[in-house]
RNA sequence: GUCCCCGUAGCUUAACGGAUAAAGUAGCAGCCUUCGAAGCUGUUGAUGGGGGUUCGAUUCCCUCCGGGGACACCA
C-alpha cells in the first residue's frame, strides 16, 4: 500500500522515469527502498549522491509521503532507504483490522471482464494429476483477479470429439470402462495394430457425422458418464465453472472459420494447414485429409466463441507447457483471422508434475489418477493426524481432507507455475516448514490464543484505540508491515500469473506469526491494554492468513 | 537437424536489472511446570563453464556443456 503509494507520487513527479520500489530483503536497510537516484543521476549528469538527495528533499516534503516517515536516507552505491514511523504503523493496525476480511483487494481490474481456461480433462479419459496442477493454479489465477476487482468467468473447455474419443468407443465396444481403461486399450491398439487402427479411424468418421446410431449410444453412455464424475471431482477441489465448451460444438464452426479464410491456410496433401515457418513457426494442420477438424480448428471455434457470448477483456488459457509451441501457430493464425480476440487472449503455460518413474503421459497409460493421489496423501496424512494428542477422532475425520489438499495444492503454487514439479510423494507433501499444513497449523494456533482469550477478544475491539495502545516491539512492528504489503503482493501476483509471490508472502507472515508467538505471551499478560492491542493484532493477522489460503484455494482450519 | 524452456546450498525451490543471493528440507547444536513443539533459536552450505552489455547481472546478449519439450493430419 505505501509502495504504491510511493510509486505513484514520484511517478508524478519524475514523469518518465524508470524507477522501483523495493522491500530489502535486510529490513536494517530500510522498510522500503528506491533506486531512482541511479537513474536520476545519469540523466542529469550528477553523482548518485546528489540525484538521492534531491529525492529525498522531495518526499521529506511531500505532504503525503513526509508524515509517514521516520526517516529517509541515502545508501551507497545510490539507494533511498525508507524507515516508517512506529506511530504510522500503529495507528494502520486499527485500519487494517476494520478492513481484515476483505483486506488486500485492490481495484486495479475493477470493471474488466477475465475469462480463465483451466483444468480442462476430456471425458473418456483419466482426470490426472495434471488436471490437478492445472485446477490449482487456473482456481487461484481466477480468485486473484476476483480480489483485484475483475469478473472472473472460469471455463472449462474439454474434449468430446476427435479421435481419442473413437480409441475410447472402440475400447467401449471390446468391454472396457469407459473412465480410462477404454481409452487406453483403444490408444495401444491404435498404435500397435493397423487393423484396429482403420476402425477407429472409421468410427472417428461415424461419430463426427453421428450416422451409427449403436456408436452414438456408447458414446453418448461415455459422455454423460464422464462429465458427472468430473463434476464430483470439481466439488472436492472447490471450483465452480461458469462456462463448459465441448470441441463437439465448436468443431462445426471451427471448419467454417477455416473455409472462410483462404488467404491464411492452404492446402496441402489432402489437409487445410497453416504455414507457422512463415512466422519463425511450425506448420500445422487444421483440418486433416478425411476433411475432420483438429484440435486446432475447434480451437478457432472455440476463441471466437468465447468472445462472442462473453466479450472478455482478457481471455486466459492454463494449460501445460508442452503444448507452448503450438499455442504460438495458434495465436498466429488468431492474430490473421481475429486480432481483436488474439490480443486479448493469453496463453498461460504451467511446468509438467513429474514422478520420479518419468513423464506422465496418458498415453502410454502411465497416469495417476488424480482421486488416487489425493487419497494416497490423504492416508499420509492420517498417520500424521493419528499422532496429534487433543484431536479426537472425528475432527480428524473432518480435516483430513482439507490438510491433504493444502499439502498438494500448497506444493503445486509455492514455484514459479511455468517450472516442472518432480513429485515425490514421500517428500513432497511436507508437513513442516513451507508447506500447506504449515499456514494451517499457524492460523489454527493463533486462533486458539483468540478462542482462550474468550470475551476479551471480542471486546478487544472496542478496548483498542490505535493512539494509546502499546504495540511497540520489533516484531510486532514488522508483522504490521509485512501486513501492509499484502496488497502489493496480491497486485503482483495477479499481474505476473505468479501465485507463488503469494504462497512466499504468506508463508514470510505465519514465520513471523510463529516468531512472535513464541516471544511473549499473550494471555499471561496484566496489562490489559497491552494485552488487548495484541488480541487486535493477533486476530488482524488470523484474517489476512484466512483471506490469503482462501486465495490460494486451502482452507482455514481452527483445530488442526 | 530446427525452434522453445530450464541449469542457484546434498535435495526441493526464491530473488520486478539492485545492496551481504532468500527460504524449506537434510546435517549439527540448543529450547516444552505458561496461549497448540506440524513450532522456535543458532550453525554448516550455492548462481554449470567462458566471453560481453551495465554504475550494478542469478536476471539481458553471444558461445560451449548438461536436462526437458515441440516440430503434418493426436490432444
Amino acid at each position: 500500500m505505501i509502495q504504491g503509494l510511493l510509486k505513484h507520487r514520484m511517478a508524478a513527479h519524475w514523469p518518465g522515469v524508470n524507477f522501483d520500489i523495493l522491500i530489502p530483503d535486510d529490513p536494517a536497510l530500510g522498510d522500503y527502498s528506491t533506486n531512482i537516484a541511479f537513474t536520476l543521476a545519469q540523466q542529469q549528469h550528477q553523482s548518485p549522491a546528489d540525484a538521492a538527495e534531491r529525492v529525498i528533499q522531495f518526499v521529506k516534503d511531500d505532504a503525503v509521503l513526509g508524515p509517514v516517515f521516520e526517516k529517509v536516507v541515502f545508501a551507497a552505491p545510490g539507494f533511498v532507504n525508507f524507515f516508517l514511523k512506529a506511530s504510522f504503523l500503529q495507528q494502520h493496525l486499527a485500519d487494517i483490522y476494520r478492513k481484515r476480511s476483505a483486506y488486500g483487494s485492490s481495484p486495479i481490474n475493477k470493471g474488466k471482464t477475465v475469462m480463465v481456461e483451466y483444468t480442462d480433462p476430456n471425458p473418456f479419459k483419466q482426470f490426472h494429476i495434471g488436471h490437478l496442477m492445472s485446477n490449482a493454479i487456473g482456481e487461484t489465477i481466477a480468485r486473484l483477479y476476483e480480489a483485484t476487482g475483475a469478473k472472473v468467468i472460469r471455463v472449462n473447455w474439454q474434449g468430446d470429439a476427435g479421435l481419442h474419443i473413437a480409441m475410447a468407443v472402440w475400447g467401449m465396444q471390446k468391454g472396457h470402462d469407459y473412465l480410462g481403461p477404454a481409452y487406453t486399450f483403444g490408444a495401444r491398439a491404435y498404435q500397435d495394430n493397423p487393423e484396429a487402427k482403420k476402425e477407429i479411424e472409421a468410427i472417428n468418421k461415424k461419430l463426427y457425422d453421428r450416422s451409427d446410431s449403436k456408436l452414438n449410444m456408447l458414446y453418448q453412455k461415455g459422455r454423460e458418464g464422464s462429465l458427472r464424475h468430473f463434476e464430483t471431482l470439481y466439488q472436492r477441489l472447490g471450483t465452480k465453472f461458469t462456462h463448459y465448451f465441448f470441441e463437439s460444438e465448436m468443431a462445426p464452426r471451427g471448419v467454417e472459420i477455416v473455409r472462410q479464410h483462404p488467404d491464411v491456410f492452404e492446402a496441402s496433401e489432402g489437409a487445410t494447414i497453416f504455414r507457422g515457418e512463415k512466422y519463425g513457426l511450425h506448420t500445422r494442420v487444421f483440418i486433416n485429409a478425411q476433411g475432420l477438424p483438429t484440435y486446432e480448428a475447434k480451437e478457432l471455434g472455440l476463441n471466437q466463441e468465447k468472445f462472442r457470448l462473453y466479450k472478455p477483456d482478457l481471455s486466459l488459457i492454463v494449460t501445460g507447457n508442452e503444448i507452448t509451441e503450438y499455442f504460438k501457430v495458434l495465436l498466429q493464425a488468431m492474430q490473421l483471422i481475429m486480432p481483436e480476440v488474439a490480443s486479448r487472449t493469453r496463453h498461460v503455460p504451467h511446468g509438467m508434475l513429474r514422478l520420479p518413474s518419468g513423464k506422465m503421459s496418458s498415453r502410454t497409460g502411465e497416469v495417476v489418477p488424480a482421486e488416487q493421489f489425493i487419497d494416497e496423501v490423504k492416508t499420509y496424512v492420517d498417520e500424521k493426524l493419528a499422532q496429534r494428542e487433543g484431536l479426537s477422532t472425528k475432527e480428524r475425520e473432518g480435516i483430513r481432507e482439507s490438510v491433504a489438499l493444502a499439502a498438494i495444492r500448497y506444493t503445486m503454487l509455492r514455484q514459479g507455475i511455468g517450472r516442472d514439479i518432480t513429485f515425490d510423494v514421500k517428500t513432497a507433501v511436507a508437513f513442516e516448514g513451507d508447506s500447506g499444513p504449515y499456514l494451517q497449523y499457524t492460523h489454527a494456533r493463533l486462533s486458539a490464543v483468540l478462542t482462550k482469550a474468550g470475551v476479551l477478544a471480542r471486546l478487544s475491539r472496542y478496548v483498542y484505540r490505535p493512539s494509546a495502545h502499546t504495540l511497540n516491539e520489533n516484531l510486532e512492528l514488522r508483522l504490521i508491515k509485512h501486513m501492509l504489503d499484502f496488497s502489493s503482493v496480491i497486485v503482483r501476483s495477479t499481474q505476473l500469473h505468479a501465485p507463488n509471490a503469494l504462497a512466499s508472502y504468506l508463508h514470510g507472515l505465519a514465520t513471523l506469526a510463529n516468531r512472535y508467538y513464541e516471544s511473549i505471551h499473550i494471555l499471561s499478560d496484566e496489562q490489559t491494554a497491552r494485552k488487548a492491542a495484541r488480541l487486535v493484532l493477533v486476530e488482524t493477522i488470523v484474517a489476512i492468513l484466512k483471506r490469503g489460503l482462501d486465495l490460494l484455494g486451502i482452507r482455514a482450519l481452527k483445530r488442526i
